[in-house]
DNA sequence: GGTTCGTCAACTGTCGACAGTCGGCTGTCG
DNA sequence: CGACAGCCGACTGTCGACAGTTGACGAACC
């Protein structure tokens, strides 16, 4: 046997481009930025204090993620959001999550359970003190964890993006309605279904589930951000 | 009324990290850039006459595609492919097409039958006289079809990046053994519950047939990349 | 007054340069 | 002969610079 681990941790060297893909992605998740805002490469790199280089690094991975659009000569913008956006959105998402839900019952084990238990009772012991984004973000690791529990990379990669684009839509909504504690124990029906292996039953809760959300945000977002109106293009 | 367009086309002027991206992609899944082989800079950029700096945001790009990974201060590198990977992407694959086949069958009409049967027709026709790859890809642009005609942009997009790495995988097998003709045909089932507006049997005909491919290339490619012996690691 | 043209500032697209780092090679020493 | 330190080439990370384009503003002209 070697010892357990060399004493010293490998000097991380971090990566500009991971940073600034951070900052840009925070900025966006917490409505600093705004969607439909342009994101002006020389100015985002001085606030920062590198150059520009990085900067399009880090708004060319964005872009693929789908958070920022490039208009070609005209710069990186935040990706707009419509009702329809929201509506692909959750129809993938719900597509994922049924999959996720899948594989985490089939593989669920005693430690899986336990952590997927703590999280609930977090969220509901928690819940009242926190403000709108951070219940979010408790009711999305709760998800997240699914994803990892699924032993799937791919999913849990493609999740994580769909996750940062719901709390740039949440953000985007000035209040929330709903009670938080509800919420929180809506999760236990889901976690009942994992622990009993009944895959039919934890996928239809998964889509109740997520068929609920979507239609909450949905209403939220047409009632807060009426569609511009868009007036008939002449023929 | 007025005339029907502008004799102009605006002149386009092709993004030069556009053209890197489609190059760089078009070598993987052509498989002159084969999983784990590194992708120079410079040397990229000398053989396509442009600086380093447009291959840095394509290879950034490709990094969130998942086609290269970025090992820092090493450069970027094609993804390596094994079972589990092929395991997780069929996996989210099979979500996904049930989503897009689901959609596709509450939103059809006769032009949309038309195009899927027209294709599946080009492809009973035509297979024979192809090579693997371009039966692929007629193939994938059948659940292409069913992507757009579910009328979710979010799902086209997802499925356009799993069709790339499907072709990156089929460029790797060296032989694939399956009747063209009958692969054509088994389309044939899931267009049929898509024309009865039959959810759940397009669901289950999706199922089967993308599980179908899902093991087939499993075995192709155990049975032709073995698994590098890996070493107990000391624990 | 409304339209058209020219000017201009701002910003993007692209490039070459430079410093820092990593891994391999070599030569030396035990 | 093997281990180890030091050197060196290759390549990445980052930067500043320059050219080209775009949209806006304002002047000239019908």
């Amino acid at each position: 046997m070697t010892l357990s681990a060399t004493p010293f941790v490998p000097v991380e060297v971090p990566d500009l481009v991971d940073v600034i893909e951070a900052e840009l992605t925070r900025a966006i998740v917490e409505g600093r930025l705004r969607p439909g805002a342009r994101v002006v490469e020389a100015e985002t790199a001085r606030q920062m204090g590198v150059s520009r280089a990085p900067v399009r690094e880090a708004a060319r991975r964005m872009e693929r993620q789908g958070l920022l659009v490039a208009k070609p000569r005209h710069g990186f913008f935040v990706r707009e959001i419509t009702v329809k956006e929201i509506d692909d959105l959750y129809g993938v998402r719900l597509a994922l999550e049924e999959c996720a839900v899948a594989g985490a019952c089939a593989r669920i084990d005693a430690a899986g359970i336990a952590r997927l238990q703590a999280q609930i009772d977090l969220m509901c012991a928690e819940t009242l003190g926190l403000t709108p984004p951070q219940r979010i973000q408790l009711d999305l690791q709760f998800h997240l964890m699914l994803c990892e529990l699924s032993d799937n990379e791919r999913l849990l990669r493609l999740f994580a993006t769909i996750e940062t684009e719901v709390r740039m839509i949440i953000a985007l909504l000035d209040n929330h309605y709903q009670d938080p504690l509800f919420v929180a124990k809506a999760h236990q029906p889901i976690l009942d279904a994992i622990i009993a292996q009944d895959e039919a039953a934890a996928r239809a809760q998964m889509r109740e589930h997520i068929t609920s959300a979507w239609h909450h945000v949905r209403d939220l977002f047409t009632s807060q951000h009426p569609q511009p109106f868009r007036e008939n293009e002449p023929s």
